[in-house]
DNA sequence: AAAAGTACTGAATATATATACAGTATAATA
DNA sequence: TATTATACTGTATATATATTCAGTACTTTT
């Protein structure tokens, strides 16, 4: 998908908001009445370009024959992978480590997620997290005491209630008294803050 | 919305899959097309029925004009009510009771569900299930032992698990040590099954 | 028994629409 | 410096399309 420019971008936006209102693409009347062109070649030269990125298809010879073709402008809708938190070594977006993928929308945990992460074990039983639920993970390192994150530590993925006692020690608090905390000491170990919980999701 | 006949029922479908193949709504030849028909008027007729009944928007004069008006058509979207579990009377689906639409797909947790209900309390504590989750309900009869279920026991509304002990005694059996079974005699008791929990949304 | 609704064919037509052609002007690229 | 892409106006036109009218036939409702 190569650049497109502000112009192409207001032209794409306007045949997306179009079809939200009417439920039919545009016409190439309608996106001059609507951006104020006073031909219809403008608006032909630009869906021409549109088709040439990749962004449209136009039907030949049809009536509002355009659609609109990343997914991303249809609607709010997108496929998240599920990650399996496999003991050893980080949960990346690797092909081989997504297991399937879920539809939902963006904003679906309010806060925006990048992947769902497949829980093993009940070290967080009491923040009903248990086994085989799925975290909405958010890729940041924009984290507080008391946040649920996902951490990498040598190697090892786990998920644990984050708490930060000094500059150099943190604390990797479980949900669950059979489980210890994880003393980290960030000056010996190796710690890597995958992100944070911002929501789950469970199937029965 | 008026009842629509089978014929009617194939036009509309029709009109369904040109969108989705295509993105853009069909021609009345377009119809004539795919269903068969020799003369555009049969399509044009068909559509001003569908209109008629409140099926379908068709915007006059204009190419292609055609848009469905049950959202069930628009893709796969919906918006599914969010319940409160109020202490006394059931989670009914009256407009006082929902307290926000949250919007995701029939088929999000694989089966189908009829409302997102709020979690109350922590009796459930030890399946995962803590205060202000949200529980997907499904409005079903079809109840195994080891099912979740949302039931009402004489005006109140509680989240258990479901074990029919004989013919006339139920226990309804929370997950947490701090709380009793509940035993039903369904000869003495009132118990109204809600339906069942296929699965859980939380947002942190 | 009459009227209205459904389900078509077939032909005709006004107009909605895509699209080509002729220009102008500016910015970006080779 | 020439070329290509962007960003338009303005005119013209073939055709894609909605829509009306005239029929036929069958079913359902009043």
């Amino acid at each position: 998908m190569k650049e497109i420019t502000s112009k192409q971008q207001r032209v794409l936006d306007c045949i997306q908001i179009y079809l939200n209102k009417t439920g039919f693409p545009p016409t190439r009347a309608d996106i001059c009445r609507e951006l104020g062109f006073k031909s219809p070649n403008s608006a032909e030269t630009h869906l021409r370009a549109l088709e040439k990125k990749g962004f449209i298809t136009i039907e030949s010879g049809t009536s509002r024959g355009i659609s609109i073709n990343n997914q991303e402008y249809l609607g709010n809708k997108n496929e998240y992978p599920v990650i399996g938190l496999v003991a050893a070594g980080s949960p990346t977006l690797a092909e081989e480590n997504i297991e399937r993928t879920i539809e939902c929308s963006k904003s679906f945990f309010d806060s925006n997620f990048d992947y769902f992460l497949k829980v093993k074990g009940l070290s967080m039983k009491d923040a009903g997290i248990i086994e085989d639920d799925l975290i909405a993970v958010q890729k940041t390192s924009d984290i507080k005491n008391g946040d649920i994150v996902i951490a990498r530590l040598d190697d090892e993925v786990t998920v644990k209630f984050f708490n930060r006692k000094s500059q150099q020690i943190v604390e990797l608090k479980p949900a669950n008294k059979d489980f210890k905390d994880i003393i980290v000491d960030l000056e010996k170990d190796k710690l890597h803050i995958e992100g944070k919980s911002i929501g789950l999701l469970r199937k029965n």
